[in-house]
DNA sequence: GTTGAGCGTT
């Protein structure tokens, strides 16, 4: 099973890859998205990361604050979208 | 070339 975690305050260079990188070393990383501005492509600065359900303590717990290319990322639970069930 | 609270696509 898999969870999807919310990763904000993140600088405007950051791409899913560094997303995946960053999060790897710390549980298993099913995927990972970087939510980009749709009129100018640019990154919006925040980004998701889909990881295994029982590592999803020790990701927020290891990544959230943590120092990310000069900003300390917010990393918490997504909210569920629309429609899961 | 810029910005900084906030939850994304099939």
């Amino acid at each position: 099973m898999a969870k999807t975690l919310y990763v904000g305050n993140l600088p405007w260079g950051t791409t899913e890859a560094d997303l995946a990188e960053a999060f790897r070393p710390h549980g298993s990383v099913i995927s990972s998205r970087i939510i980009t501005d749709k009129e100018t492509g640019r990154s919006r600065g925040f980004g998701f990361v889909e990881v295994e359900d029982a590592d999803v303590d020790n990701m927020i717990a290891a990544m959230n604050g943590a120092d990310f290319g000069g900003r300390q990322v917010v990393v918490n639970e997504a909210k569920p979208r629309q429609g899961q069930y």
